[in-house]
DNA sequence: AAGCTTTGACCTATA
DNA sequence: TTATAGGTCAAAGCT
């Protein structure tokens, strides 16, 4: 199932579905691979008994995804966070930084192709994450921050801050977000700003912090999406690249079919190609040279899958 | 005109 | 009960 091309997306395709691809079918509430890192890292909602999305838990419940490629679709694994953690980690555009790069082999995912179970049942692998990068010493009462484990922490022994081209843009996980607030919290020296699925019923929210300078420095996700990403995104006239909508709608119908192999969209709101803008990216600041050649293969196998 | 962001006010939970 | 902080509302303005 294309797992070879899998060590090549890079991280910021992952960073990219920042949303928690947890389209539900029923009450089950399974889920879609992106959520791995929100099972490591807390951002998972968790259903209370009334079905409602409890928000900020701090013991994500098992992942009950299955490692089948019938509820998988490549290019949600393409904008999974949790290759964030793999090998391929890539230096960021906008930052410099090296984003994920704190496990430091101990939960080195790099030949994963899917999260591993032990990882998906240890949440406490982020705890002890946190509890290092942060010197939590009182989990209980840090419980919420595990739960919301941020990019910046997860697992690593400093900062990162997931480049800004990735949230700022509002959402680049192929949803549409709705911004209907924007607070200066205590805890945080960055506002906060607040954001709605603008799917009609859709109840998931999420949280974006974000310093001055632009960047993102925490993503908290309540809520999970009650629909698919939306097929079709706004995108400029003669755009040909494949959306992450268009690769994550097929998640859900197979049989579909994607007519533009790669559709950019650069609606703010919606979808936005990273895979381009990264490999531009790559190329003009790091002369990435696996970048530029794995991309392309990626979008031959996208094609392929079609 | 629709949909979005901005932003101060308001609501709610918690100590 | 009150103060505080975080989250949400909604009117106004913008694109």
């Amino acid at each position: 199932f294309l797992l070879p091309t899998m060590s090549s997306t890079s991280f910021t395709d992952l960073l990219a579905s920042s949303g928690v691809d947890c389209y539900e079918k029923d009450e089950d509430f399974r889920v879609s691979g992106s959520v791995s890192l929100y099972q490591n890292g807390g951002f998972y909602p968790e259903r209370t008994g009334s079905g409602l999305p409890k928000f900020k838990t701090a013991q994500p419940p098992p992942l009950p995804i299955s490692q089948s490629s019938h509820h998988f679709a490549f290019s949600d694994f393409l904008e999974s966070p949790l290759l964030l953690s793999s090998s391929h980690t890539l230096i960021s555009p906008t930052t410099g930084a090296f984003p994920f790069q704190g496990f430091n082999g101990t939960n080195n995912h790099s030949d994963l192709p899917w999260p591993q179970p032990q990882l998906q049942s240890q949440p406490s692998n982020a705890s002890s994450a946190l509890q290092e990068t942060y010197g939590v010493q009182d989990l209980q009462k840090k419980q919420d921050l595990i739960a919301r484990q941020t990019i910046q922490g997860f697992g690593s022994d400093r900062q990162m801050k997931v480049p800004s081209y990735m949230v700022s843009r509002n959402s680049n996980d192929g949803y549409g977000w709705r911004k209907y607030g924007q607070k200066q919290v205590k805890k945080s020296e960055n506002p906060r700003s607040y954001f709605k699925c603008t799917y009609p019923n859709c109840v998931s929210k999420k949280i974006v912090e974000s310093a001055s300078d632009g960047q993102i420095t925490e993503i908290i996700y309540k809520g999970g999406h009650n629909h698919p990403k939306p097929e079709f995104t706004k995108r400029p006239p003669g755009s040909t690249s494949i959306s992450s909508s268009s690769n994550a709608r097929r998640m859900f119908n197979p049989s579909s079919v994607v007519s533009e192999p790669h559709d950019q969209s650069e609606n703010s709101s919606i979808s936005f190609d990273y895979s381009d803008l990264e490999q531009k990216s790559l190329k003009s600041e790091y002369g990435e040279v696996d970048e530029e050649e794995e991309q392309p293969e990626i979008k031959r196998l996208k094609r392929e899958g079609e």
